[in-house]
DNA sequence: TAAAAATACTCCATAGGTATTTTAT
DNA sequence: ATAAAATACCTATGGAGTATTTTTA
């Protein structure tokens, strides 16, 4: 038989007080029950703890011992339950965070986790680039507690909570020596035979729905991109044009123009993915604080 | 309330499995008392620690927090237990040596330490110099495990367990150029006006009972030295004679010579003390090991 | 339908309470 | 004589067992 947490409170209190009576006083019970507690103990291990002689109680040296860890170990109980809790409010534990590389930019990351990190400064943070295909299968799995992607309105699978963080204007990225780069403003129907440069082969992460109902043709892509800085390096060395956020305009590399479309496109939501029956309830706490940070 | 060894037992087993029958299998319980056991704690933090969905059992992120903790707690209630168990074999503990500083010559100290270290490296040493009176009083107040003191046969409190580690020969220290320092034997009573040098006034320390015994009178003692080299150091400069045990000639200060006497004074036994109500099971060790060593 | 956890209940071990005894000062 | 721990005995809480129900994959 191995000792219950009751027995080390036991013992430590009459460690502390050498007085079985006081000591039965401050645990709340009675004084012949704290004698069987004390015994049950000395029993269980085998050694004994205390030395009574009748009038004076005092520590044996396995008891010395043994005070030290009951001590520590009844601490450490203390701070587990505190813990547990504080991670049920979601103030304590571990949020993982991902992101794909289009939404690094604007800053919006890092606004809103210095934010969160303010405010609960023990949730340890995670934070992952991934693909937004490979976030959504994250999330499932449980290796994800919320993901930034950007996304068109369509896609949004049931068990997953959306929460818009903002929203991003459409502009035209078109090298600097395209006819086109001196417009203000250039018409969508004007790019019916530009070759285009997107994300993926189906162009579903610039819209291209929203692309197709805006301007009336589907873009022709021709060439894909591993991630935004490299789909503008292609615009700039002239292998064809793209749309863009505008967030991307900043820190572009060189030799890329940047003009406004007409009609404009459908702004492009950036939201944060999470499911729905997540128990972090850091990640509630999270989420909560985007509306409002 | 607050939580109990047997419920971070159970939960750690079935965070292990993450299966309730299997948990309770290996906890040598029925399953329902198993769940019993986890909804109880849960009741108690306030938390939810595993969420069951009647096919899966998973941790939450609080149950994910408090497993690590539980663990902890866990181990080391176990080592704690070992502890004690290994104090009351005298295989781990602390063990308060006291020593005079006529002792610590002939490196009696230093075999017995080095050995018993040697068998139970768990067992922290304490090593305190204090004179031989003042070790009898920390012996008394349990500030003292065991106690070194040159002893002559008389002096035995009942309280203490008395061991004789080892006997020293008594030889007569004096000033170099003395007249009777060439000689090989010097008889007791060629010393009878011969003023003498010792710790105490009563010179009890260098056994003048024994002295008045074997020479027919008793020694006039006319200096006092605080420790053996100053006794030594006095002789060297020619203020007196002294009887001093036969390990105290090495590492003498120059000017002192060294002859034996006869009748030869009684030798002089060297005992370790120790109380023999103490509760500390390493002094039972060393105390054992004194005769073996 | 089957596997697994929860619920309902019963029983008994044991923690804790009351009264008393023992023992050392 | 008194203070304090131990012992004896009783009571009742709650932990564990058996049988059954509920739930979802």
């Amino acid at each position: 038989m191995t000792p219950e947490i009751r027995h080390l409170r036991a013992f430590v209190t009459v460690a502390e007080e050498l007085h079985f009576g006081r000591a039965a006083a401050r645990l709340n019970i009675v004084q012949p029950a704290l004698s069987m507690q004390i015994k049950g103990l000395e029993t269980m291990l085998g050694v004994s703890l205390l030395h009574r002689t009748r009038r004076v109680v005092a520590l044996t040296e396995p008891g010395r011992l043994f005070l030290e860890e009951a001590s520590r170990i009844l601490r450490q109980l203390d701070s587990a339950v505190d813990l547990a809790q504080r991670a049920g409010r979601g103030e304590a534990g571990r949020l993982t965070i991902g992101y794909s590389a289009a939404t690094a930019h604007s800053g919006l990351l890092s606004r809103l986790v210095g934010a969160f990190h303010r405010t609960t400064p023990d949730v340890e943070l995670l934070i992952r680039e991934l693909h937004p295909a490979l976030q959504r299968e994250a999330l499932l799995a449980g290796e994800l507690d919320v993901g930034f992607v950007v996304a068109d309105a369509a896609s949004s699978p049931p068990e997953f909570e959306r929460t818009v963080v903002e929203t991003w204007q459409m502009v035209l990225a078109l090298p600097a020596e395209h006819p086109l780069a001196t417009h203000a403003v250039v018409p969508l129907s004007a790019l019916r035979d530009e070759r285009f440069i997107s994300y993926s082969a189906l162009g579903e992460d610039l819209g291209v729905d929203a692309f197709r109902a805006a301007a009336g043709f589907v873009p022709a892509v021709e060439h894909l991109a591993e991630n935004p800085m490299m789909l503008l390096t292609l615009v700039g060395a002239g292998l064809g044009i793209a749309t863009v956020p505008a967030p991307m305009t900043r820190g572009a590399p060189p030799g890329v123009a940047f003009v406004a479309v007409e009609p404009a496109l459908p702004e492009l939501p950036i939201v944060a993915l999470a499911r729905c029956d997540s128990t972090n309830a850091a990640l509630a706490r999270f989420v909560h604080g985007i509306s409002n940070w």
